[in-house]
DNA sequence: CTGAAAGCGCTAACAA
DNA sequence: TTGTTAGCGCTTTCAG
């Protein structure tokens, strides 16, 4: 059995790599319709040379084979694959929901293939996902990337690179405004006579977790408000009983969290707690994700235009992979998409 | 400049293509370590047959270079990828959060890169993606499919596939025990003196859906309850008012919704028409996603086994890629996870 | 243990 | 308009 198997093109591979049935080559397509290799090329990705009525007999032949160009050859020989790779922290967390249907949506226009990557909340995982899918995609959209600046610079070497909530030098993003949404947030609390507040910081790596931080900061500054930071937290509501608990053992009238998962973890603890929001204490999230708007109390939010960061990250990606575009530079473009403060029932008045 | 451009294997290519930089070949390699190509290659993918030495000299000079094997090549040559792609409808469903997290534990395992396709909730599409990525990966986990069984044997011709929570006749999959979880959800219900109920349907292309209508339907009869169907519904919270208003013109005491984000939608609903939940109505959700402990009232909902469904489809499909695998055939496996009614606080007594 | 050479499916000169 | 030919980067016989 397996000694038949040595050169017979066709035949083979068969018994061992189960591969459901051989599929149709060009050079099957040219025998069967009687025309060269490069005819039946032409006929599939280049129809303004070769005759209307020879692409319509190949296109026919093709057909009745189930032919379809094999885009790994394509790739190899062309060094594009029409395919790039969206790669998020954590696809379980909703808030990344909102940039793949942006950027699948822009991918569809832009006639690529979005492949979706989940990094797992872990730079080295981000980083071998670069690697391992590097040659195979014409780019990547890193969102909220944990990679650390070399590496980032590293991989853009090799890579067109789109950043999202993040940040690094040379490199092209397109990131939420926090500046603007920290500052509602602590206008938000100082008019509710809020004269100092908690916040629970997510994972070190976070560029917008820093971000988030230091806007915080300055607006508590200019307002004369009092910030805390606690943390890190992981941001998911398993971590919402540590996060909260920690916020009780201050004086703090008011609470911001990294995310809204972790804003909703805190309020369950807070329930279970008898801590009544927003009566003893104030909650604030990040995100404005599905869920925010349901739970209990709904919970008071800065929402980014997700689905805008999305979309607008892949369409940079597009112009970069384009003939005739800039490589990254010094002029490497940022972005701001404005922000939004969603107040809910969560946040109110400080108690007096 | 152009005209340079000729057949110069490495200048080339970069002033039109802004390809980063031109990636380290298995050639460079070979040259720099004074070796042959093959065994450059040998020294990554078949150690055994390499001097020892030798390799070390190969990986240092490749490290030095930077060079990593190119999948596209290497794909091309085998005709495997050790890729597998999982497709759901709508990656912003939280439903499919949990199989995507078992999809990915497995494929590590099997170390398989992981891809993720959003089908957009289209057949077309969805038909599209996997034309799209047939040869570029080694295999489909689809979830959820709405494809025809036509267009899924026309598709299992071409691809190894395999199927959650969607059967179709020789393919292997694995479904929820919806006959199980239906009889527990309708006892539920009886138990609590409930005669009747309303059940939401969703996507008409639904297996599932179809499979939690015949489940109920057969559970009522069994029970001796009334259960009327109606929809079909987008399983989004968006669908929520049109259903809940629906339900309010019946006398049914409970609604069984398709899924669990449709539920939620109800539920709003429901509290902005002051209609009270259980008191009144009764609601019964499928999925457990999150949100389903935290909305108001909490949901009482169907769990199913999401992370071990992607896990084991993963695994099926590693499996059927080994060399040596039986391609599919009547004996396809179709394999059965339990399911578990979660009781929360969205449901209880009928209204006397 | 290592090298030479063929070829995976496709595209892009170049000729005809 | 079409065919011929030479690779894209890699793996894999087959010799040495």
């Amino acid at each position: 059995m397996a000694i038949v198997c040595q050169k017979l093109p066709d035949a083979c591979q068969h018994g061992l790599v189960p591969a459901p049935r051989r599929r149709a080559t060009i050079t099957s397509v040219a025998e069967a319709a009687g025309v060269a290799t490069s005819t039946v090329s032409r006929a599939f990705s280049n129809p303004g040379r070769v005759n209307h009525v020879t692409r319509e007999h190949v296109l026919a032949v093709a057909e009745r084979l189930g032919y379809s160009p094999n885009p790994t050859a394509q790739a190899l020989e062309s060094g594009r694959t029409n395919t790039v790779a969206l790669v998020v922290p954590d696809i379980t967390n909703p808030y990344f929901s909102g940039v793949v249907k942006g950027a699948e949506r822009a991918a569809a226009e832009a006639r690529l293939t979005l492949v979706i990557g989940d990094a797992q909340e872990n730079p080295v995982h981000e980083e071998r996902l670069v690697r391992r899918l590097g040659a195979a995609v014409d780019g990547f959209v890193l969102t909220a990337s944990r990679m650390p600046d070399e590496a980032l610079q590293r991989a853009s070497e090799l890579n067109r690179i789109v950043l999202v909530n993040r940040a690094s030098p040379g490199l092209t993003s397109v990131v939420a405004d926090f500046a603007s949404g920290t500052g509602q947030i602590v206008a938000h609390l100082a008019s509710h006579g809020h004269r100092s507040f908690v916040f629970l910081g997510g994972p070190a790596e976070s560029w917008s977790g820093a971000r988030r931080w230091a806007g915080l900061h300055a607006a508590a500054a200019e307002h004369g408000l009092e910030a805390t930071r606690f943390g890190p937290y992981t941001p998911t509501t398993a971590s919402g009983p540590a996060a909260a608990d920690a916020v009780l053992t201050t004086r703090a009238t008011a609470v911001v969290a990294h995310n809204d998962v972790l804003a909703i973890g805190v309020l369950q603890r807070l329930a279970e707690r008898g801590v009544r929001v927003p009566e003893q204490l104030s909650v604030v999230g990040f995100d404005d994700v599905f869920g925010a708007d349901f739970c209990h109390p709904p919970l008071t939010t800065l929402a980014e235009r997700t689905t805008e960061a999305g979309a607008r990250a892949v369409e940079a990606l597009a112009a970069l992979t384009r003939p005739g575009a800039t490589p990254t530079g010094e002029d490497a473009p940022v972005r701001v998409l404005p922000t939004q403060l969603v107040v809910r029932a969560s946040s109110g008045p400080a108690p007096t």
